[in-house]
DNA sequence: ATAATAATTAAACAAATGTTTGATTATTAT
DNA sequence: ATAATAATCAAACATTTGTTTAATTATTAT
């Protein structure tokens, strides 16, 4: 399905509303007054309000999957700098992408519309299955150690992330971090945060019991 | 506020619905209904809709701080092991207070409850200022090194939990453990979560980068 | 220019919502 | 036993909800 632009503004405005009340809390007649269209649009483009819910994943889902088919083939790189890469892109893709996330979440958590649930399970299961394929060769090549747990060191990534973004005026606060521009704070705890789980991911990756 | 054995009977049924459809998702019918009570009972014993979720953090709130206090005292146990101990409670406390933890979520991302909000800002600046007084009790030991960002580390726990006890199904399938009971493959994710990160912390805390 | 299609609108729809009412029944205290 | 308080209930309340309708305007193709 393709959509045009009155369908993506919908779309995008739905997107910010849906992550910051939820679903349940946002009525279609919050969208249309944000959006500035009519109430009646809404059903006219996208059918109801269920599946304007699914045609945001259709239009997200794919700018939020780890770009690791690439990596896979390149020899260039080591295994542990491919790693280190996905770390730095989970990072910024869920502060790009934080509506989107949000609405994930909530979807898989309360909300569960079917089709959103098997679009983020399809996603998560193509991301650990990539990523143990650069971690089984990087065991093949004598640089990992033999007993990784894929899920559990991708939920310690997607965890950690998800933990520091939704509470990062929280961070800011415990460490006086209040003089920054948001900005600032913005790339020094996508940083802080980039460092801290690739360390972690060294440690699970190389260090032997 | 003290609360009568229909009260609390509102109060666990209330729980379980928040947690499984959200709050907007349930109707103060749908909680009478599953507790088998009047509708208007609800508004005579807690005021309103709102006000029962208030009263369902009164009454969980303080059965999942981390309780901190009596170990910063023991000198017996080496402050590793205090770290070690957290991670083992906060693990069992999740997959105890599920219910309870999932409303937490919910309330910090789209409902957000004045009333709620302030009670889980404190929760988690009271346990970050503890953990924290252990840390700096074994960097002064020379145990620990010297700079270890409290919150990143309590971020790892606290997501790394939340998002595997989350996809617990998710883990069983990937690591094909269908052949487990439930209570059998409940007890063996406990057990590997707490040494994935009991493994990590010691990292963050003793290995100088 | 004209016909056909697409887009937009205000109004209406039924269903579900949280809360209140006013009456009735149970329980407790005197 | 009687009065007073607490608990329970069915019904009603006003809003808000997602969706549809039917009419009108704008755009596109012939």
């Amino acid at each position: 399905m393709e959509f045009n632009d009155k369908q993506l503004q919908i779309i995008e405005t739905a997107e910010k509303l849906f992550a910051d009340r939820g679903f349940k809390g946002t009525s279609v007649r919050d969208i249309a007054e944000e959006a500035g269209i009519n109430l009646a649009m809404i059903s006219y483009y996208f059918g109801s309000k269920v599946k304007l819910m699914e045609a945001i994943f259709e239009v997200r889902i794919g700018s939020v999957q780890m770009r690791i088919e690439s990596l896979l083939k390149d020899d260039s790189i080591t295994p542990l700098q491919k790693i280190n890469m996905l770390v730095d892109e989970h990072v910024e893709r869920v502060a790009q992408k934080e509506c989107f996330y949000k609405i994930m979440i909530t979807e898989q958590l309360i909300n569960k519309n079917p089709t959103v649930l098997h679009a983020t399970r399809q996603l998560k299961i193509r991301n650990a299955e990539l990523v143990g394929q650069i971690i089984k060769d990087g065991q093949k090549k004598g640089l990992f150690k033999k007993k990784i747990d894929v899920v559990l060191m991708l939920n310690t990534l997607v965890g950690t992330v998800w933990q520091t973004m939704m509470n990062r005026d929280y961070y800011r606060e415990f460490n006086d971090l209040q003089s920054l521009s948001d900005q600032e704070f913005n790339t020094l705890i996508k940083r802080k945060l980039s460092i801290h789980i690739k360390k972690l991911f060294k440690d699970i990756l190389t260090n032997e019991a």
